[in-house]
DNA sequence: CAATTAATGTAATGTTATAACATCGACCCA
DNA sequence: TGGGTCGATGTTATAACATTACATTAATTG
């Protein structure tokens, strides 16, 4: 997979998000395979509630849904599991909402930046070198060595808008 | 006072913070009274606190210190206080820190941007309209309507990597 | 098959934030 | 000046988010 500026666009109605997500944990297998760490059953597990739908999810609600099948889980073993999807690049943590989405594009580490809406909560994730390069140079003038960006934007969407 | 691009910077060691301090406070009293709004007397000491040094502040360190002179403060004196000085504009949130910090320029609101040293733990804000114009053409070219911008950058301000 | 290391289980606790209702105090207007 | 209104604060409890510490189990390696 090339690298793309739209990560993950709004998804329009006729979305197949069975196949998305197949798809997202096809290739999450592949790339942890690729990469010598493990997906375990667990984890994969935790990976498909986060990519359930195109909406950020909260750690205790994956935790609710996890209990469904997995008797004993507690706060650790959800927070371990979204740990590993994050240093992994599977995941993206949303800092304004505390929450997780789903990366589409785990093939190289980024950051994202990420359009959410506040009425449907759907989450687009662009990967836009343009944004990117403004700010580090903008921060280089002056004498800033930046090395992660946090970019969290927050309005309507086009479904919701429309 | 005039809009300027870094609103607040990375301060030298002959930072005199004791003027910075109390013209922020002057200046907050003077929007506020223009505004019509009160900053009473709990709300000015919050501000002061969080005014204490160029870092961010967390809300229950806030608690602690106002409990100093204030005995029966508990966290809802501490947050509906940050709320107010949030809304004027008098005070930024870090949401990748669950910390507050003081605002430079609340002559007009501005989502800022923040440049945070993980060394140090200093903050610089800018408000720099290339930033916010270039991320608010790419966002409309997808059709989102943006309102609100959270971008904090992370790493080594120029006395730390010095 | 032991030894080692990674992953998970389990209990407790730490940290951040809000809800709900009572009281107080500033301000406005008879 | 007294009473009404509304914004601000007091107070108690709890919700929401996250980590520590230590025990146990599973995978990997020699
Ligand atoms: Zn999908
Ligand atoms: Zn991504
Ligand atoms: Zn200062
Ligand atoms: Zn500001």
């Amino acid at each position: 997979m090339v690298s793309k500026t739209v990560v993950t666009a709004f998804q329009s109605a006729g979305h197949d998000h069975q196949r998305c997500l197949e798809d997202a944990l096809a290739y999450a297998a592949e790339t942890c395979a690729r990469r010598g760490v493990r997906l375990t059953r667990l984890r994969e597990q935790v990976l498909r509630l986060v990519w359930g739908n195109h909406e950020p999810v909260k750690a205790y609600d994956l935790l609710e849904s996890l209990r469904r099948d997995h008797e004993g889980a507690a706060p650790p073993t959800v927070y371990r599991a979204l740990d590993f999807l994050l240093k992994e690049g599977l995941i993206h943590r949303i800092e304004s909402l505390n929450a997780y989405i789903g990366c589409g594009d785990p093939s190289s580490p980024h950051t994202g930046q990420f359009l959410i809406c506040r009425k449907c909560n759907s989450v687009a994730e662009l990967n836009d070198p343009e944004i990117g390069e403004l700010i580090a140079s903008k921060t280089k003038q002056i004498g800033f060595k930046m090395d992660h960006q946090t970019i969290e934007l927050s309005g309507i969407c086009p479904k919701c808008s429309g």
